[in-house]
DNA sequence: ACGGATTTATGAAGCTTTTATGACACCGAA
DNA sequence: TTCGGTGTCATAAAAGCTTCATAAATCCGT
């Protein structure tokens, strides 16, 4: 998916030009021509990052800036600040904000792109969570959860374990003793058929109505995540 | 009340100019002539404003800038850094640590007062600094005070902290250790089910009859901050 | 194609682990 | 002392895990 840029700036021409620069680098843009708009817009469509305009109508930047650091969505969004003056005050109070980069009007519009891409580019590893995803199933490390399709999934602590493990190894056929071992534990002891009923409630968790069975049964062989049940490569 | 001006500075002359001028300007004066001592004075009378020299005995200008940033009461307080060189990098440094402003030695006692003036007038509307909201909740750092959908709720000192560091990490589980470790302190030692019971608490006080529980518990994991228990997404 | 032998899927029951709760004792500050 | 605030326990209440018995499905040799 493309990044999202939020520009908020009350210059018409300028966020035109801003529009177009940006898309052609392959970025989504959403715009605020105000202080309470940006809010708004940021709410409703979380930006990547943020390109804000020092003097605004009916908002501060500086205020809007704090608003988008309030919230957990946008908390890490990088902002890039634009303002006509060069006044070190304003500098310092736009860093003292939490803006991440500063920019003085008039700018040249390949620098900027390229500081947008600076920012995406840094901010991405402190977003990046671990999470899995085979097909449309996503398995969030940190959330602890599982969704298919959207739809969040309930799953005990060795349901999610299991699924992890295959998801890691997509593809992959294990045998019981392979799955008990690395799911359970190697010191652990249980009956390798409990494996079958944690895999059934794997599946009736994952398997909502209409969507395709993704573990398969290899007779004899044991599981692996897979997305067609049996059908040619 | 008159405004509170610490000020950090171990040449005894230079303090003795600084506190005549600023007391003539109708300030109160605090003094402290290396770094521990200025975190020590800070704490036991908040000051609404710091002069700071860079180059200090026992604790640098900069760690001091630190400390005072990790408290509550003086996480916002404005910061004049004062340095005898003038290199890019010490501005540079000094500002990523949040000083607000910065002068170079030697400077003119007029300038100095005229910037204090300056960072106190705008400090005092910015009151409403660091807040932290999560759907209807709102942490004010500040005010210590926690409200949820517009009714204050009372929360204790731990019950506080805990829900901070949460909101901090909406959507993350943590562990009742890595709990324990972020919200109790690394050094002290009380049983991880304790955390359950501040997390009742916490539930108690945040939950009023109609509203939903925002603090998700995943068994065998821990707990995180979440709006949406299992529901879809 | 048929029947027996294997192997897997399922549903339910009992048991274990983990969490929620209420009560209580302790501590430091007002 | 009286009050919040905290940490611990004991106990209740969930939630999840394992096993087992049985039904289905799949294989294989004839």
């Amino acid at each position: 998916m493309k990044p999202t840029v939020m520009i908020v700036e009350d210059e018409a021409s300028l966020v035109t030009m801003l529009r177009y620069n940006l898309e052609k680098e392959g970025y989504a843009v959403t715009e605020a021509s105000d202080g309470e708009e940006a809010v708004t817009v940021a709410d409703e469509t979380p930006p990547d990052a943020v390109i804000l305009d020092w003097m605004l109508p009916r908002m501060s930047g500086i205020e809007v800036c704090r608003q988008l650091r309030r919230k957990p969505e946008t908390r890490h969004v990088p902002i890039i600040m634009l303002t006509a003056r060069s006044e070190e005050t304003d500098k310092v109070r736009g860093l003292n904000v939490g803006a991440d980069d500063y920019m003085t009007k008039p700018f040249s519009m390949p620098e900027l792109v390229a500081r947008v891409r600076a920012l995406l580019r840094r901010a991405k590893p402190s977003q990046a969570k671990g999470q899995l995803t085979f097909g449309d199933i996503t398995l969030d490390l940190d959330a602890h959860r599982v969704s298919r399709g959207g739809r969040y999934v309930h799953l005990g602590p060795t349901e999610f374990r299991l699924l992890q493990y295959l998801m890691e190894r997509p593809g992959t056929v294990f045998s019981r003793e392979e799955l008990l071992n690395g799911v359970w534990g190697p010191d652990i002891y249980v009956e390798p058929r409990t494996v079958d009923v944690h895999i059934r409630r794997l599946r009736k968790a994952l398997n909502t109505d209409d969507s395709i069975d993704v573990i398969r049964t290899v007779r004899a062989a044991g599981y692996s995540l897979d997305a067609s049940g049996d059908a040619a490569a």
